[in-house]
DNA sequence: GTCTTGACATCCGACGATTT
DNA sequence: AAATCGTCGGATGTCAAGAC
């Protein structure tokens, strides 16, 4: 039972049948003024609401897990595992704070910083909006996101601060993590006021990328972002799409480096690494002196 | 006047530390 | 051992101010 979709409609279906199993329809869903249970509010909707919070550890947990089986699918051939929630306190992963998902030589919770290939943030939500019909136990979908007032994943500025601020964490806690890419995997687009910061962050090698695994957030062929200017958002299609992606980010081993020197000093780490006989050595010194 | 944005608010469950 | 308290991270509501 090899599960290859990214995510479309049947996997929010799949969560609310699946929590259904131990949530009441009043912890998943909003109740309006005629007795609909809606999972958000639609746009232009003037009735009494409440505000619901029962459901949002479910569906963090929901995602994270299937984000942690799609990548199992995306490695295993490699012999590499998903581990969900790992901890690796040396950079920053601790039992109160993991990482969301990492691909890793071993299949432990407990993570050496050498052992993880890729750490991923994810930031995923309830995208389209839905109503389920209690006597039917059926759910009718209403509508994309621009139909309902909820603003989902990444498209919300405070999720991709979190997101960003979580991965400066990581990279500021030991330079162990300094050649472990970083990736926020989510299940919508971002604003467009973050198109060239999700870009810059690539190119400083905060964030290797934004990438959502939801092939068409909108209905009806709404128009979406594919990708920006410089890769650092990416939208995925299909599932080899997103394989060959991270088959290609695990091919090449990179280098993050930071920090804040007189252009003398500098100068003067330049001077010293140049001497060194090849690139791979310069560099590797260069490495060397500027963290000191 | 309506839509979007960003900062702030909210509540739940898990967990660790402290008190009973 | 059990109860209590505080903290954290999960997602999403609220609302004033800005953008159109």
């Amino acid at each position: 039972m090899v599960d290859k979709q990214l995510w479309v409609k049947k996997q929010e279906i799949d969560f609310f049948n699946q929590a259904r199993g131990f949530a009441s329809p009043e912890q998943l869903f909003y109740k309006d003024n005629i007795g609909r249970y809606l999972a958000y509010w639609p746009k232009g909707y003037k009735g009494i609401k409440t505000t619901l919070q029962s459901r949002n550890s479910l569906i963090g947990n929901f995602t994270e897990k299937w984000t942690t089986n799609l990548i199992q699918e995306v490695v295993k051939e490699k012999g590499l595992y998903a581990v969900q929630d790992a901890i690796c306190d040396e950079i920053a992963l601790t039992n109160m704070s993991p990482a969301d998902v990492v691909i890793s030589k071993n299949k432990s919770i407990n993570q050496t910083p050498e052992d993880i290939i890729l750490i991923f943030e994810v930031k995923m939500s309830v995208v389209w909006n839905w109503e389920f019909s209690d006597s039917s136990n059926t759910l009718t979908c209403l509508g994309d996101f621009k139909s309902h007032q909820g603003n989902p994943g990444l498209l919300r500025s405070d999720s991709m601060l979190k997101a960003i601020g979580k991965s400066i964490n990581i990279r500021v806690s030991s330079y162990k993590s300094s050649t472990i890419p970083i990736v926020v995997i989510g299940n919508t687009p971002i604003t467009d006021s973050y198109y060239s910061k999700v870009d810059h962050l690539k190119t400083s090698g905060i964030i290797q990328g934004f990438w959502s695994v939801n092939p068409k957030p909108l209905d009806n062929n709404g128009e979406n972002i594919k990708h920006t200017q410089n890769d650092g958002f990416l939208r995925f299609d299909t599932f080899e799409e997103l394989k060959l992606k991270v088959h290609d980010l695990l091919s090449q081993e990179q280098n993050f480096f930071s920090s804040m020197k007189s252009k003398q000093e500098i100068g003067k780490i330049i001077e010293i690494a140049n001497k060194k006989p090849n690139y791979k050595e310069k560099a590797e010194e260069f490495l060397r002196l500027i963290k000191e």
